[in-house]
DNA sequence: CATCGTTGGTACAACGTGGTAAAAATTCCT
DNA sequence: AGGAATTTTTACCACGTTGTACCAACGATG
């Protein structure tokens, strides 16, 4: 590979005018310029990212870290992020946790300032005294609710809103056995969406049962068919489920479907994160729609913000919008 | 940060030795070993990876290229490849290029081998001399089919074998008018689906009608929905579609089922990918199973050897495999 | 006792880039 | 023309790491 030494022997100026040239230093004229690019271009000359960014004390790279890129919300979240971070010249590292705790913190550890910038954090099940123990002096923007408070950045649309709003439209259209899958002691996002699915209960004077809560342990497709058949085989069983995630929901569609009931007459079924699956299921599926772009951009804008600006500000908190995406899954065709 | 000179000075060390203990050199003293070890943790010492790549000619990063990580084949596949990288200690870069040529060759250019020290691309519309254009002196594994002849490392299933055994599940229930959606003279594997398609109708003497292959821009639901709408506005309908990967298949499901249409007794559906999606959509989905582990690990693998074994040796085209999963979309419950 | 091989350690240079500061070239002004 | 001001270019070094070469101590050997 060529370098900025080659180029300039080439065309006969110093390794720190072709660096200037390269850089867009105002101050080299006009001759010497055209040489220097003739120069590279016939050696074909590229930066050395590594030892610019050594010399720079940057990396270029920020990390990107995900329960799983199979799963369908953070595919689609994913390459907005990436779309975005191009936009801020970054290149970005994909880690994946599989929403483990052990994962989730092995990884924030093996991310220190010099391999990234920066780091986008989707937790599922760190708690509140990795971030104290692993976070020290790195740049995180950690994505989606969690419950503890922390001087964090944090981009999220409003999980108890959210799941309120989902419920209070399963009962709006006159449902009053409202179960939910997907609790789970260890995320942080299932006792906020429980929170809201508490709270529209209430609101409505409906009784909290616990049969009706049914744990996941992950948020796959299978969980939800199984929580969905636990949920079946109760003696008297639910009209409407809000699932935690699309996949879940998914899943308890096609347990639902298999027992021979009709969605939503029988039983109606609510996701969330809106994933494209969800507009052309059998039935299309009703579903908490975060914008996703825009958690992305401001993710990305939030944390170039704190990389780049020399002074400190304090951690921001910010939430995006979301919508209810009402379809099939409840109000039929 | 802590550098390794930080830590030779507090373990009263030369710099080297602190290096030949985090590299397990041999010959260190058990006690200075134990001292410079304590230094570290007391110091906090993490290696800077920018700085022993510079070293060591190497980035540690490898560059996987996908037209789009939404699309829930290129997710789940990524997930996997990001797994295998680890086992190398490669991290992962992710690009997206949409499916555009464009993307792709700007993709291609800015990969440098001061970026990455591989290459692993999924490409859809880049032509022969955009490789030997671009790809000069980085090593690249290629992934999916395409129809040139290339001196390049390849993984990908036998697509014309896969192609035609999906046809000829279709004709064997019974099929006649077997449509197909995913034609497109810009993707590579377009065509060498299409021509197992034609192998397969040929094979049962049945005639090749033109109006029964409906091209598609992309590859999205949408798309397959607008592909099967104007397939169900022909005078006379088919009586099963092979689409050429899942999504496309959905988007045919549902605007079949939007139109009354049974499935399979009115037509049968099949697709290409075997996402997690095809297992639990309503009716399931028969598709091609392409065996995405053994891809990912053989791309890597490949990749592995291509770039750490010093002697050359010739391009390899290995073909991984794949089944036919069948399901509901076809043989109904 | 001189020589040798082994083990354990160090100093130095180099990877490619860009900041600093100083040198060189050019322009402008009196 | 002489000097100051400005523009242009350069030499040098540092970023953090590791390979090379070399040195020192040691016990073993002849």
């Amino acid at each position: 590979m060529a370098t900025l030494k080659d180029v300039a022997s080439l065309a006969g100026v110093s390794a720190k005018t072709v660096s200037n040239v390269v850089n867009g230093y105002a101050f080299v004229k006009p001759d010497n310029r055209r040489r220097v690019l003739e120069a590279m271009s016939a050696v074909g000359y590229r930066p050395n990212i590594g030892a610019r960014n050594l010399r720079r004390g940057r990396t270029g790279f920020i990390a990107l870290v995900v329960p799983e890129l199979s799963i369908p919300y953070f595919g689609e979240l994913s390459g907005l992020i990436i779309t975005a971070a191009q936009e801020r010249d970054w290149n970005v590292l994909i880690e994946q946790t599989q929403g483990e705790r052990d994962r989730e913190r092995s990884t924030l550890a093996a991310l220190g300032p010099h391999i990234v910038d920066g780091t986008i954090l989707s937790p599922e099940a760190l708690q509140t005294g990795d971030f104290t123990e692993l976070a020290q002096g790195i740049s995180i923007v950690m994505l989606g609710e969690h419950k503890v408070d922390l001087d964090i950045d944090h981009v999220a649309i409003d999980n108890v809103l959210a799941a309120q709003t989902a419920v209070a439209h399963l009962i709006g259209i006159g449902r009053r056995r409202i179960a939910v899958i997907g609790q789970n002691p260890h995320r942080g996002t299932a006792a906020l969406r429980l929170e809201g699915y508490r709270k529209a209960l209430a609101l409505a004077g409906l009784p909290q049962l616990s049969e009706l809560v049914v744990p996941a342990q992950t948020y796959h497709r299978r969980d939800g068919a199984e929580a969905m058949a636990q949920l079946l085989s109760l003696p008297e069983r639910p009209d409407a489920v809000f699932c935690f995630n699309d996949l879940l929901a998914f899943g308890a569609l096609r347990a639902a479907a298999d027992r021979g009931l009709r969605i939503p007459e029988d039983i109606a079924i609510v996701g969330f994160d809106n994933t494209e699956e969800s507009g052309y299921s059998l039935p299309s599926l009703t579903t908490i729609a975060p914008n996703k772009l825009s958690i992305a951009r401001t993710a990305i804008d939030l944390l170039h913000r704190r990389v780049s600006s020399a002074e400190q500000f304090p951690p921001q908190d910010i939430q995006t919008t979301f919508s209810l995406e009402v379809r099939e899954s409840t109000v039929g065709r």
